[in-house]
Parts: structure tokens; C-alpha cells; sequence
RNA sequence: GGAGGGGUGCCCGAGUGGUUAAAGGGGACGGACUGUAAAUCCGUUGGCUUAGCCUACGUUGGUUCGAAUCCAACCCCCUCCA
């Protein structure tokens, strides 16, 4: 969101892969020690990210377009000794010492591992690389990148004596404190396969009172003024907001029309209880419905339950429904004798999860 | 290398021979109430062809009618000493 106004308001954003850091793991991580990733996996998440990213950014050779870049480029290659002796002499361990990242894992005495202790170093060197190889001058990231980015911006002073800045941005969490999908489980979630335009929508639409103007400046591209309109909407004509919201950001990600097909989809199901073809479809072939399938599988297969086991826990808290008659026997049988007027047959899980079955 | 402590379900964490699919909490999901919100209350939280069966307390064996619990070996983690 942060490169896509750079690059709005006339800057060359670079996006930087981790293909050589993975390798090596935060020290704010957890315990879960990253995988390592072979060449071909890198290669595969370089160009999915690189297709989320094509979302918001505009790639190319033009003089404002977004490049991508992967920092094994550079740190694959790199000869230790000599790399000790060009950066590892920036480095103060005094100083380091002193960060938080490190000083945190050390006060709890929880291990730090020297692998660890070494990637600010590296992604302090990353920012160099890009001063040199593309001419960059400010990175920016989460509030808890700042030590090592602020690490980059001395190295490049002494290396080089370049001016480089720093930007950082609170992480963001919603107004109950949690935390909102970091970057890979976010990058997931703009992937139209993994998260319907739909699903996208109603996300926003959910959200809490109290978050709702921050995310408005946050993830939409609203004038503030009317932004500020919005978020002086009290008591349920807060709706009102959330829908905008909703749509505005789907609208970033998944294109204006999708967007607005979600909006309406969401209006019909919602508002006028009725039933619309846009939601998201499950496809059964249409002789298994003859025979009739169990609600329990075709539950899974909408993706609401992950097992048979917890559709029959469902049934029992009475959380899901087919077309809008709550499910009371776990073994009954969808045939074609449900299928409604539109030739479906609506499955909710919830009150606000809807799917079809289409038979083809 | 020496001495000690520990590995339990999504996470934290009880449990030291017998209704233990395993207390409690967190998170997550469902229900009620609402505004598709929050807060609150209730329920659920291993799988399956579910009145039953199967799989599970680091791994592999052993003792026992019966083991997460006892024994052995191994793997991993932590603390202190060197």
C-alpha cells in the first residue's frame, strides 16, 4: 500500500524478494526454523508475488515503474571473508547489541543464534545494493523494521557516504489488538484463488466499529474529506462506511467490477434475503446429485469444514444450513429434489458464509 | 566433555499405572443478543462408513490384565559447570 502511493505520486518502487534472507530467518521469528527453499520454489513465489504485487504496482523499464528484485542475487554469491572485511567492519557488536530485536532475546535469555544475529547485517547490505544497483534512497517497511533499516541507512553512509532514509509505518492491528495477516499469509490472502473477490469483500465488511476510518485512510484511496464523512456516520449508519470500504478495497486488489459485483452479491444475500447467482459456486456433477450426496462431504467441499467430523459438530450447534432450513440429520441427502428455482442449492455455514452447488 | 531439567492436542499448560480423546487458559469456529460491529452469555475445538471403530502425550522397543504415566535405548531442547 505504501509503495502504491510512492509510485502514485511519481517514485520508482522497488519490491524486494527475500530469496537469500529466507535462508536465514528473523530474529523477532518464532522458534519454527524457516525451510529452506529450493532455487525453483524461490523462482515460483518470485513470480506469484510478483503477480500480487502487478495488482497495486506497475512493472516495467519506463523511468516510474515498479522493479522487482531478489536479494539472492547478490548475497548467494557472496565470498564470507571478503564480505567480512568490506561490511562486517561497519558493524559495531556493542551497538547491535543494543537493539531491541536482539536485546529482548537476550534479557529472556532465549537463544540467539549467530545466523540470526547476522541477517540485520545482511538486510542492511541489501539497502546498499539498491543504492547501487537502482539508485534507492529510502526503504520502508513495518515499525518493526526499523533497527535493521535504520542499520542499512549506516552502512550505506559508511560504505558509500550516501544519505539514505528510512519510512516506517505501525504494524497494523485491528482496535482488538490483532494482529492483521503479515506478509506471506497477507500475500495469500490478495490471491483471488486462495480468497474469493467475494470472501475479499465481506472481510472488510466485517470489520470492527472502531477500525473502520483507519482503514479507510489505510487501504482505500478515498479524498480525506470524504473519508472524514464517512467515519462521522454513527450507530448502525456505520454500515454505510464498512460497505464502502469494502468496496474500495476489493476495488484495489480485484479490479472495480469485481468489486461491485461483490457489493451487490452481498446486498441480496443480505439485504433482500434472496438468493444470488454470484456467490461463490461449487461445481458437483450432476449425476452424483441424482444419486443424492451426504450434506455432510458436500459441506467439506464448499470448503466450510475442513472433515466430516466437524460438519457433524456443526449440524449439532446448528451452524449450517441448506437453502436457509437449518440442517437437523446429519445423514441427509442432497438431490436434485433441492435444487431451487435457479437450479442450485444454497449451503450456509454461519450466518454470513453462503455458497452454491451447481450441478454441471 | 560433566551435572541437572524437559519434550502433552492449533498455542500455552496440568496430569506420574485404570471411564483420560487427556484439567485449565488462549486462540479459532458455531449459537443467542445486535448493526453482517464490539462487549456479554452458551456451545464446539483428533479422524471415520459415529449407539461403534481407529489414531494420539518426542522416536523405538520392553514391563503390565491395563501406560501420557514404570523401564531401556535413541533423537531433540533448555539450564549450570568446563
Amino acid at each position: 500500500m505504501m509503495l502504491y502511493w510512492m509510485q502514485q505520486t511519481g517514485h520508482r518502487p522497488i519490491a524486494l524478494m527475500g530469496g537469500g534472507t529466507t535462508r536465514v530467518g528473523d530474529p523477532s521469528g518464532k522458534d519454527e526454523s524457516r525451510q529452506l527453499l529450493t532455487e525453483a520454489q524461490i523462482e515460483k513465489n518470485l513470480t506469484g508475488i510478483r503477480a500480487i504485487f502487478s495488482k497495486f504496482l506497475k512493472f516495467g523499464d519506463g523511468p516510474g515503474d515498479a522493479v522487482m528484485g531478489n536479494n539472492a542475487d547478490w548475497l548467494n554469491t557472496l565470498n564470507y571473508i571478503d564480505f567480512l572485511r568490506d561490511v562486517g567492519r561497519h558493524f559495531s557488536i556493542n551497538r547491535m547489541l543494543s537493539f531491541d530485536s536482539v536485546k529482548m532475546r537476550l534479557e529472556r535469555s532465549q537463544e540467539l543464534s549467530f545466523l540470526e544475529f547476522n541477517y540485520m547485517i545482511l538486510q542492511a547490505y541489501d539497502f546498499v545494493e539498491l543504492h547501487k544497483r537502482h539508485g534507492c534512497i529510502l526503504q520502508m517497511g513495518g515499525s518493526d523494521q526499523w533497527g535493521n533499516i535504520v542499520n542499512g541507512i549506516d552502512l550505506g553512509r559508511r560504505m558509500l557516504g550516501a544519505q539514505l532514509f528510512a519510512l516506517t509505518s505501525p504494524l497494523i492491528t485491528t482496535a482488538s489488538g490483532a494482529k492483521m495477516g503479515k506478509t506471506a499469509q497477507g500475500a495469500v490472502w490478495l490471491d483471488s484463488k486462495m480468497v474469493s473477490p467475494y470472501d475479499y469483500w465481506q472481510f472488510w465488511r466485517n470489520t470492527e466499529d472502531g477500525d473502520v476510518e483507519r482503514f479507510l485512510k489505510l487501504f482505500t484511496i478515498l479524498p480525506l474529506g470524504e473519508i472524514a464523512r464517512l467515519a462521522a456516520l454513527k450507530g448502525a449508519e456505520i454500515n454505510e462506511a464498512k460497505k464502502v470500504l469494502a468496496t474500495e478495497a476489493t476495488a484495489l486488489v480485484h479490479g472495480r467490477d469485481e468489486a461491485e459485483r461483490a457489493a451487490e452479491t452481498a446486498r441480496t444475500t443480505f439485504e433482500d434475503d434472496a438468493l444470488s447467482a454470484n456467490l461463490p459456486t461449487v461445481e458437483v456433477a450432476r449425476a452424483d446429485l441424482e444419486k443424492g450426496i451426504g450434506v455432510l462431504t458436500a459441506n467439506v467441499q464448499a470448503g466450510f469444514v475442513s472433515s466430516t467430523s466437524e460438519a457433524r459438530r456443526q449440524i449439532k450447534g446448528g451452524g449450517l444450513k441448506v437453502n436457509d432450513v437449518p440442517v437437523t440429520d446429519e445423514r441427509q441427502l442432497l438431490t436434485t429434489k433441492d435444487l431451487t428455482q435457479e437450479g442450485v442449492i444454497k449451503l450456509s455455514f454461519g450466518k454470513k458464509r453462503h455458497a452454491l452447488l451447481r450441478p454441471v
